[in-house]
DNA sequence: TAAACTTTGTTGATCTGTCAAACATTTTAG
DNA sequence: CTAAAATGTTTGACAGATCAACAAAGTTTA
């Protein structure tokens, strides 16, 4: 009845209960400093390095691996606390853009040196320089080895 | 305005894709083949470990990394299933115990095999083994690191 | 041109979890 | 022994995501 786990058995269960260690504790000291959560975070971040024109919402989606309705409700909330804008497309009238606002700016940049500095401190504690540049390269094979399958062209 | 990700962010994040990637893909086949989330799955195989007495409700929530009533109501869908039924504790009124019944095993012997074999062939197509022991080595010094975050005794 | 398909985005119903609070039962201290 | 603290569980309110269905705009094709 207590069959031994198979290594990757073993490399997914590890990797479930680090995502969920590691989100926690990160998630819960950005709630509790800045009112944002890790998507509302990543949101900000990846409008901040799209600039003025901001992002088409479903590049936005696929970056931060929502849905499309997971964007539109994530967007919203952002929207209601003025952090994001709305912005059109003259090309093609189906696509919204959304573009950092000045307060989000601001917010973002409140926020990710304690942030940053979180997640240093945190795995830092566990990993040494090398150590994380290894994990680094076998986590993104990982997340690679899915682009890669689409059988036939 | 385009920082350089430091190492550690730029795991965590590798991490976070990862994570989204694997549990995206595992959990929709186990939720299609069986009708069991990743968590229902986990669950039942702990008990399955546990034997005829069950596990205390709590232990469950910790190995889990759930909330209590996160617990709660993953167990009371469960047994809502049959899958699992609930034991009480002789010298300790407060406490009780989740027990898998008859269909709960069989529905764990069910599932297992086949996702199992999606674990392997979704770990396997992008690690070798060697690969594989190094990352389940890393990411379990990051869980780790957690338990000994006890400064003063 | 028009019919059919694809792409982008939103909405309603629902699922699974959280937190805070309530409650019952032990355990511990005075 | 009794009052206070700790432990285990459940409940209500709600957050954040999903899917299915849809609407609207663009693209293809015949």
């Amino acid at each position: 009845m207590k069959e031994k786990a198979s290594p990757a058995t073993e490399a997914l269960s590890r990797l479930l209960g680090a995502h969920a260690t590691l989100t926690r504790e990160l998630s819960s000291s950005l709630v509790a400093k800045h009112g944002l959560t890790m998507n509302d975070y990543g949101c900000l971040l990846l409008l901040s390095r799209a600039g003025e024109q901001g992002m088409r919402r479903i590049d936005l989606a696929n970056d931060l691996q929502l849905s499309p309705s997971g964007i539109t409700r994530l967007l919203d909330r952002l929207e209601d606390q003025g952090l994001v804008g709305k912005g059109e497309c003259k090309e093609d009238a189906r696509v919204s853009y959304a573009i950092l606002t000045e307060p989000g700016l601001a917010k973002l940049r409140e926020a990710a040196p304690g942030h940053v500095d979180d997640i240093e401190t945190r795995l830092g504690a566990a990993l040494d320089d090398e150590e994380m540049q290894t994990l680094a390269e076998l986590l993104g094979k990982l997340s690679d080895s899915d682009e890669k399958c689409t059988p036939d062209e």
